[in-house]
DNA sequence: AGCTGTGGCAGGGAGG
DNA sequence: CCTCCCTGCCAC
């Protein structure tokens, strides 16, 4: 116990070597090139210690050393400790008026378990909500109360990087672990260093396949395993087919097996649940969930799966082998060293994606207390929170409590002309949430320490230092290293206002989100209105960003570009209009939904009623032609494609199946579904109709985040979707039968779209099979309907500095 | 235990 | 028919 002593108070602080002052690059030198941490005696009751792994500088050795940890959780009231005895335990009172005024130190982990065990019975009895602050994870406890952080002094190269990936053998449809017939075939390894292994079936059986991967692992030493939908499948497979043959999957750095426990990870509107899973010394990276959260940003990925994603970026080879899923096992019959390249080629793509895509992540880790795994597996508002945990513990001040409530307010998004228009210019304030933050003094009301705005402008400036290196970087490494790093930043920078609404993080305040969105829609206004002034016509706006035609005498790019910048100059302190775009024309339909046409001739859309990825392709070909000749206002050829598609239709002519079916995501387990239909509070939907029976048929179970293709059968166009829907691939093209009457409905509903910019009588003209006069489109004429903004009280935004709260 | 937000459009089912 | 409600997808 005199260790627990020492660190509680005599050396006035809870660790010693947390000592840095830079709330963002913390304990920058204490530990150089420590790659992992692993927590040891979890289930004992011996003094709890963490196994330090760091890499040398010639990236060879892996030194490892132990160091103590003190595991810790906060607690509103000492007293819910009481009867708990006190030589088990070290308790240090906390500053300031936050409600986890206690840190609670252990010295074994059994202690730590049984004391959170008596304080929640205890605050059971009292009624007492809430009443503990938890670290779930111990190495990230160990992180936070050291101030280290892993991969100091490291560049992402210095990491040894392993990939895997299986192939399995299926008797029967879909391969499941459970079934003693099915069987791993192929375990193909790589690493970042040109090593590469098959282990193959041929010569092995699929224990002493195991046994080989697990021996090869331990051998190669890898610091991270990367897989592509590692996690759901290859893992999840491996561990069922090796409590089968009863091999240890010994994979640690320690000679144990991984930990797993289930998971979930949000992009954007998208969850997914998955089991996760750690390796003693290791990190595992899935690059399924980096290729899904590169797609947030950028919203033109194809697919998700490894072959697409490759494609994407490039990084397949011209002799690249392609095998589809379902026929990997007649493959593997008839043609097995086909499979091996097939598989080799599957971990060599999986390195380049993890090489490309991980980078921010790894810099990341350098100062998020977390480790890499868990960065790569956790949202933002996890590295948030730990942030600020880590500053708090440090200061030894009292942590707050997640308020209650919801935020209510959102961008202002307005459209005040739909037709036609142009030139185009695109302007958007930089940064905008982040600059409002750190200009109009937010902060979370529980937050008396102010780590956010400290934090903030930290990262920003180091955001900053970052893309200036970007400008200036002599090589092209140095150039990649910098971007990753400035990446890194702009996650976090973004993620503030994020977590300002977030009703589970402990720093949130849904007064002060709404502050910042109400300010960011006050900006919004006063840039609609400076246009106006300025003789430019705004057509639509979106939370930070304006599209508008510019007074006639501003010609050219650089006239544009002054333009844009008087309007920034007009800006409030710390607020800039940046120029993002020039178009030669528009297609403005509905709030956020719009095309526009580039310089370059080449056509960018925007909104789910124009680009959505559920909507059959001939519509959105359809609407993508049409907006095309719209634009270039030849609406004879607007008639001509509108009667060749629908010919197409009536005469079954698709090129295949994917033509005319939609593709959705189960946002849903298949049970949940069944719960809720049962339950009344949803409808039936076809997607989870055919999942269920596919399930039933197939035996192959979908999960959350699967995606179900499928089309519409049956007579006439008054179906209910979810009892006529099949499979997509069950259609066949020998004897067609999706529903052509339902089709033909389709095709007018995309028609209708275009129902703005015409008059009724013309709009019936160009979209009607009927020609009984001949078609003649010289008297049509394109409608736009504008609506032009409100006045706007200037001056709006000076009232909303913020009121005094301390 | 692990989990960022609001605004907006379209489509489908259910029930009047 | 129409409206209401829910879900999925998308912009930012």
């Amino acid at each position: 116990m005199r260790m627990i002593s020492e660190t509680v108070s005599n050396t006035g602080s809870t660790t010693g070597t947390n000592t840095s002052s830079d709330v963002a690059l913390y304990g920058a030198d204490s530990t150089p090139r420590l790659v992992a941490v692993h927590p040891i005696g979890l289930d004992q009751s011996t003094p709890a210690r963490v196994v330090l792994y760091t890499r040398t500088a010639d990236g060879q050795r892996i030194e490892t050393d132990e160091a103590p940890l003190y595991p810790f959780f906060f607690v509103s009231d000492i007293e819910l400790l009481a009867g708990f005895p006190q030589a088990r335990y070290r308790s240090q009172p906390l500053a300031g008026p936050n409600p986890y005024r206690h840190l609670v130190v252990f010295q074994s982990w059994a202690a730590y378990r049984d004391a959170l065990r008596h304080a929640e019975r205890m605050a059971a009895q009292a009624g007492v909500a809430h009443p503990l602050y938890l670290v779930p994870n111990p190495s990230q406890q160990y992180l936070i109360q050291t101030g280290r952080t892993l991969f100091k002094a490291m560049g992402f190269d210095d990491l040894h990087r392993l990939q895997l990936d299986i192939e399995v053998y299926s008797s029967h449809g879909f391969p499941q672990a459970t079934r003693p017939e099915d069987e791993i075939i192929l375990i193909a390894l790589s690493d970042n260093r040109g090593w590469r292994h098959m282990v193959d079936r041929r010569t092995l059986t699929e224990q002493e396949m195991l046994l080989a991967m697990v021996a090869l692992i331990q051998e190669r030493d890898p610091d991270v395993i990367e897989g592509h939908n590692i996690f759901a499948f290859d893992f999840a497979y491996i561990m069922q087919r090796c409590v089968l043959h009863r091999v240890p999957l010994a994979i640690g750095r320690d000679g144990r097996p991984p930990r797993v426990f289930p998971s979930s990870i949000r992009f954007a509107e998208r969850a997914i649940d998955f089991p996760a899973l750690e390796i003693a010394g290791r990190h595992v990276v899935d690059t399924y969930f980096l290729v899904m959260a590169f797609d947030v940003i950028k919203r033109d990925l194809p697919g998700y799966g490894l072959k697409a994603a490759a494609k994407y970026f490039g990084f397949a080879g011209p002799d690249r082998t392609y095998i589809a899923g379902d026929d990997i096992s007649r493959v593997w019959r008839e043609q097995p060293d086909l499979l091996v390249e097939y598989a080799f080629d599957d971990v060599t793509e999986t390195e380049r994606l993890a090489r490309h895509l991980s980078g921010s992540t790894f810099y990341l880790s350098q100062m998020v207390p977390m480790p890499y795994g868990q960065v790569a597996r956790t949202g933002p508002a996890a590295k948030i929170e730990a942030l600020f945990v880590r500053e708090y513990i440090r200061q030894k001040h009292a942590l707050p409590r997640a308020m209650q409530g919801t935020q209510t307010m959102g961008g202002y998004t307005d459209v005040f002309l739909t037709g036609i228009a142009g030139p185009i210019v695109y302007a958007d304030v930089e940064s905008l949430y982040p600059s409002i933050m750190l200009n109009y003094d937010v902060r979370p009301r529980q937050d008396s320490l102010r780590v956010f705005p400290e934090l903030l402008r930290r990262l920003t400036g180091l955001r900053l230092e970052a893309k200036r290196g970007v400008k200036s970087a002599a090589t092209e490494e140095a150039r990649s290293e910098l971007d990753a790093r400035q990446n890194s930043y702009k996650i976090l920078i973004n993620s503030f206002y994020g977590n300002l609404g977030f009703s589970l993080a402990a720093f949130n305040d849904f007064d002060e989100a709404d502050r910042v969105a109400r300010i960011g829609q006050q900006l919004l206004r006063r840039i609609i209105a400076a246009i106006g002034a300025a003789g430019g016509k705004v057509i639509e706006v979106d939370t930070d960003g304006v599209l508008f035609v510019p007074p006639a005498d501003v010609q050219g790019e650089a006239a544009e570009r002054a333009l844009v910048d008087t309007l920034s100059a007009a800006m409030p302190e710390g607020i800039r209009i940046g120029y993002d775009g020039r178009y030669q024309k528009m297609l403005s339909y509905k709030k956020k939904n719009y095309a526009l046409l580039t310089y370059d001739g080449r056509l960018k859309f925007k909104g789910s009623s124009l680009v959505s990825r559920s909507s059959e392709r001939f519509g959105r070909r359809f609407v993508r032609e049409a907006i095309q000749l719209l634009l270039n206002e030849d609406l004879a050829a607007l008639h001509v494609l509108y009667l060749a598609t629908r010919e197409r239709i009536l005469a079954h002519e698709w090129e295949d199946v994917d033509s005319f079916s939609k593709t959705e995501t189960l946002k849903e387990t298949v049970d949940r579904y069944v719960a809720d239909v049962r339950a009344g509070k949803r409808t039936r939907a076809a997607a989870y109709e055919l999942a269920i029976r596919r399930a039933e048929e197939t035996g192959q179970p979908m999960r959350k985040g699967d995606r179900i293709s499928f089309y519409i059968a049956g007579i006439g166009s008054q179906i209910t979707s979810f009892s006529e829907a099949r499979l997509a691939s069950q259609w066949n093209p020998e004897a067609p039968d999706e529903n052509t009457a339902y089709y033909l409905k389709r095709l007018d509903e995309f028609a209708r779209k275009f129902e703005p910019f015409f008059s009724d009588h013309d709009f019936r003209l160009i979209f009607s099979p009927e020609d009984l006069f001949g078609f003649d489109a010289s008297p049509i004429r394109i409608v736009s309907t504008e609506t032009p903004p409100a006045a706007f009280e200037q001056d709006e935004t000076v009232t909303l500095r913020r009121e005094s709260i301390d």
